[in-house]
DNA sequence: CGATTTCTTTACGACATCTTTACGCACCTG
DNA sequence: CAGGTGCGTAAAGATGTCGTAAAGAAATCG
């Protein structure tokens, strides 16, 4: 699999829909938020922080287009679209309203992963380059793994996030707000101790000297960044 | 239109569907070059450089997904791809080789249209700078940094407003109380001597000769003017 | 269901940045 | 030539930010 544990969110109120893309994405290793409702998507996209969306445009409440906006205008995470809806003015309507990728009912499973493996690439590499090396340490952005001369270091969900972030603006200052936008979602986007105290455990981690940082590089009164 | 003059490279063995996709992406700004066989597109790929390509898989020669293939061993640009094929293996098989997108045919232009919009948004994002040279040193507004040989130079955010309210003016006088207001906020807008300070920090960091500037240059009574 | 990992909360010393204060110099003016 | 004005320079004090440790809460896993 090419990424796992990534966090993958449903919005679709059919739920033998929901159960047959849980057990389909569940088998190919991504962790599955699932949310029957607009409203309660929504918030769920903040909540959970998923790494990618797939949204029905018909749902009870409003339209997944709204959805769609709503996340817009605090995430660029990768939005598919799965609708019934095969008219083409639909599809216009979402991609302007920020969605990456349109599938019509019905659709093939293996297509479906299919696209979600390219969407998640794609967020996962800003350049070209899904290997970082940052002195004799090696991070691969797109397996979620981390080596030190063969030995394997282990990354927790939201240590990982950060570094994810930091590697798509790599050698660029990433704000304190972005940042925390990105990982714990727009509810915490004034909690900047979090981030030295996850920034202190990165660099336990990966720095060859925690004390003298070579590579997590703080911008006071601004934010992070990464330098290889 | 959202990328004027961008160039899309259009392989496809078709006269009349290349007929079709030139007029219809000229008419939204585009400029196309076309390719009737993959080995033919594979060098058009190389020459014309294009932002985007769209790529038919039932070529006469090879398979599209050779050529998408060879395109992803030198560049990520995005690719769509047309084909008539809609088994769902054709569709893993291209997304596996590199493809950002699947459309099948028959297709609607409204369609096709919005998903090249989305695809050239999503490139664009990655390679925007706005970049400033100040004789052997360089100043990266957007990300935030400045280096002199590769070697980084580090700005407090105070003084890197500085440089952005006075690079937003290039060759232009910004007065006192202007730069004052942008930085400091109304409130400070006669503290004449805080840009007397900063202006000096700015000088020993970023000028060749700090005692002979050559780019912060004062304006007596005025303000002050940053020339490259 | 208990054990372990991960996340969140709280607190405080160390440090970078910003602000304040002070003085020397060049220029202009009366 | 004395005194004012605007600018450059230097250094010390004040403020806010950052790094660090440790412990409680929540989630995860076997």
């Amino acid at each position: 699999m090419t990424h796992p544990g990534a966090i993958i969110l449903i919005v679709e109120d059919e739920p033998e829909i929901r159960r047959f893309l849980r057990t389909s994405l569940g088998a190919e290793g991504y962790k599955v938020v699932e949310s029957a409702t607009a409203r309660r998507g929504a918030i769920d996209a903040t909540t959970h922080k998923p790494d990618l969306a797939i949204i029905d445009l018909g749902l009870p409440d409003f339209d997944g287009v709204d959805v769609i906006r709503q996340i817009r205008t605090w995430s660029p995470m990768p939005i598919i679209v799965l609708s019934a809806r095969a008219q083409e003015a639909s599809k216009i309507d979402a991609f302007e309203a920020g969605a990456d990728d349109y599938v019509t009912k019905p659709f093939g499973v293996g297509e479906l992963i299919a696209r979600v493996k390219v969407a998640l690439r794609r967020a996962l590499r800003a350049t070209t380059n899904h290997l970082i090396t940052l002195g004799d340490v090696a991070i691969d952005i797109e397996s979620r793994s981390a080596t030190r001369d063969g030995k394997s270091i282990h990354m927790t969900p939201i240590e990982f996030r950060i570094v994810a972030c930091l590697a798509n603006h790599l050698g660029k200052v990433v704000m304190h707000k972005q940042l925390l936008t990105e990982v714990w979602g727009p509810t915490h986007a004034s909690d900047t101790h979090y981030l030295r105290i996850y920034l202190k455990q990165l660099r336990d981690k990966l720095e060859i000297d925690p004390v003298q940082p070579r590579h997590f590089i703080t911008e006071t009164g601004i934010g992070y960044r990464l330098v290889e």
